[in-house]
This record gives structure tokens, sequence and C-alpha cells, in this order.
DNA sequence: ACATAAATACCAACCGGTCGGTATTTTGGA
DNA sequence: TCCAAAATACCGACCGGTTGGTATTTATGT
């Protein structure tokens, strides 16, 4: 059904061309500042496309969260650490994806959606829980490993599965606005690292036998 | 020398009032979707008045950025973790203290440069800058605490107390946005919970004589 | 032919920033 | 001590360009 547009016909239909505008654009400048003509001008289409396909802005930011949503859930249904055996290996598995992928300048590797949470948590209710819900879906897919792994080996600080899965992301986030600030993506990696130190401390203290300080 | 505005004079100098419209506002709508007008208007002055004091709203970050630094740095000065004997104690101290000030929505308890830096890390190299000093050198303010208590109980795991003290500001960073994202200032609070427990499980790892797992 | 998709032309509100001018305070010479 | 002049602080109308959004027309696949 979607039809190439005139100028750039070998990318694919206009609506995808613009998700992946927004994706790229709004990760560098921002929600705000990141205006529809931007968009139309990368994606290389015009604005009557635009409004065909998102009643608004507001509405190509939900499908943008959408669409973040549906390709990193792809991305990293795809990647290695799946194929661990053990439930914990699989989490820090997951860590060291994680950091593997830290590369490139900052708007390449850093999250669309923590970036538009910031901006639009208090003015657009739609877009906010569009973010929300890839975050915390996301942030799930983790969420059983960890509950086996604890429960392997009796981990109960007082603390859920959920919370230590949300934590991950939390400092996944906040390494992110760290490498943004300083411009060196080893501090998000830094950050990391000390993740991977307290998985790995939280799980060892219950098993003696596992060896390895944190470090690489 | 500076003079009240006509129309409240009772609330100090213009530019004051402009630097805390600021705080208020860009935590809430971020920096790009907050006009000069909104800022005056809330500030209960002229456009007028905010060229005099600013040159353009570029210059209103920076100097939003540095307001921020000088009033924080201020008011965790004044906290009472300090005086506590042990290096140790006061980096929990510091830590319990950020979580005991997570109180109110979210834009009252989030961090004016953390948000700043997410928009324009890739635009304003001026504000990037400022909202980076902001972050490190408040990091810096407990990196000498951290580095006391590495050395008291040889703690040395591959990792400096500059990237610990870093790792702190990134949990708290993320934490925010998780509960932008969420609505639930709980949600940031588990997190710097799972923070403090890293921070025990480092130190204890070294220090057998220390009990408490990590729970309140 | 008919729905869908995309292109073009256009608009009113708003944006950052400028400008000429006024009110108040500070300064310094006699 | 008084006065003028200069510096500071503030005001609000205005400008050109940009913004999100609309209306209308043209093209395309089935």
């Amino acid at each position: 059904m979607p039809r190439p547009t005139l100028k750039q016909p070998e990318r694919g239909d206009a609506r995808t061309r613009l998700l992946e505008a927004a994706r790229d654009v709004i990760r560098s400048r921002g929600f705000s500042a990141t205006s529809i003509d931007d968009l139309c001008k990368v994606a290389g289409v015009t604005k009557g496309a635009f409004f065909h396909h998102f009643d608004s802005k507001e509405a190509l930011g939900v499908a943008a969260a959408e669409f973040w949503s549906e390709t990193t859930s792809r991305f990293f249904a795809a990647a290695p650490y799946h194929k661990l055996a053990d439930p914990l290996d699989r989490v820090l598995g997951y860590v060291e994806f994680r950091k593997a992928i830290i590369d490139g300048p900052p708007a390449e590797f850093t999250c669309l959606v923590g970036t538009m949470t910031q901006e639009v948590f208090d003015t657009s209710p739609a877009i906010r829980a569009a973010c929300a819900a890839s975050i915390f879906d996301h942030a799930a897919t983790i969420e059983a490993d960890i509950a086996s792994a604890m429960e392997a080996r009796q981990v109960s600080g007082g603390f859920s599965a959920a919370s230590l899965a949300q934590h991950v992301q939390a400092v996944l986030q906040g390494a992110f606005i760290l490498a943004k600030a300083s411009g060196a993506r080893q501090t998000a990696i830094d950050s990391v690292d000390h993740l991977k130190r307290y998985l790995i401390l939280l799980f060892q203290d219950r098993r003696p036998d596992r060896k390895g300080s944190g470090n690489d």
C-alpha cells in the first residue's frame, strides 16, 4: 500500500522514513527543537505526506516511541546472550551486550524514549505513556532471568526482581546523560561496569564458588 | 545595584527572578519548549529586562546552569552528612540525603542540568559545558570521601574513586528519568536503594565487622 | 473508478531578538 | 553638599522568520 516518494523512491515508504528521521533527529536535537519541516527534509518527504500519516507532532512522537519499542525489542531478541544456560549469565550477558553497543557519538547509542521522556513528561501524557511503556516493557524482558537467578541463589535482600530490572535501565539512562555531558562514551561504559560489579556482588554473595571480581 | 521591577517589586531583582523562573519552567517543560516570553511572564518581567541581562536564550541557559550549580552546592554543603566521622558513612549519608529529597512531583526533585544536557548536548556547546561542569563538579564533592573509604578498607577493584563518584550521579540521573516516565517517585527511590546496596557490598566486602544488609 | 498516498500552496500564531525610550542609581568635580 | 552626567535597570512595541497545522490538488496501485 505505501507508495515511494518522488524524490527518494528507493528508501521505502514515507511513514517509515519519517519515523527513522524522527529517531535520528530527536536523539540529536530533542523533541521540541525538532520541527516537522526538519523531519520532512531529512526524510525527503513533503509536509502533506507528514500530515497524511500523523495527525499532529504529538502523534508522531507517540508513533516514534512505539517504533523505537518495536525495533529495539527485535534487536535485543536477536542478541546472543539469550543462548546462555544460566539465568545469571544471561543477565550479565545482557549488561555486557549493552556495554558493547555503546559506540560512536552519543546521538547514536543513547535512548530515544529516555530523551523524549525528559522533555514531555509534564506536557504530553500520550508521549510520556508511550515512552514509559517502551522503558518498562524492555526492563521486563530481563526480569524473568533476574527472578530465576535470585531464586536459584536464594538472594532476597528486600528487593524485587522488577526493581532490579528497572535499576539496570536507570543506570543505563543515567550513563547516557553523563556521556552526553562529558562527550566521552567511556563515562557511560565506566558506569555500566559498576552496574556489572553490583550484580556480581549481589549474586556472588550467595554463591562462594563463583569467582571474578567484576572487572574485565 | 539591582532594582526591583515595577510589577512585583517585593520579589528581588529581575535577573534573579528570571533565573528562578528558568529553573522551574525548564525542569517542567524542557529548554527548547520554554519561550523567553514564558520566562518573562513567570518572572513578572518584560522582554526588555530579559535582554538587558542576557544576550540570548543560550546565554540564559548557561547562566541557569551556573545558577543551579551555585545554589545546589550551597544546599549540599549545608547538609548534615558532612558531620559524620567515617568517610564511608559520609558517602552513605550523601546517598540517604539524596533519597530523602526525592519528594513532590518530578519537576521539583529532578535535575535541571541533567534535563538540559539531554536536549542541547549536540546543539549548544556552551550550555553543554556549563551542565557538564555542574554535574562533574558536584560528583567531585564526594570523590575525596570515596577515596578515603577505599583507602581505609583497601578496596581497589579496578575502578577509581572518580568513576564511582560519577556512577552515583549516573544512577541519580537515571532514577529521575524512570520517575518521570512512571510518574511515581518510588521508582527513583528504589534505584537509589540499589545504589546504596552496591556501596555497602563494595565496602562491606573488605570490612567483615560491618553489618546492615542495605535495606532500611 | 476509487481509495489511498503524496505534493503544493497557504495561513495565523508564535518565536527569538531589536530598538527607542524612560526611570533610577551611582559617580565625581567644584 | 549639590548637581550634572553617565551608567544601570527596565519597559513594551515591533520585526522577520519559523512553527504547527489546513486546504486543495495531483498521482498511483488495484
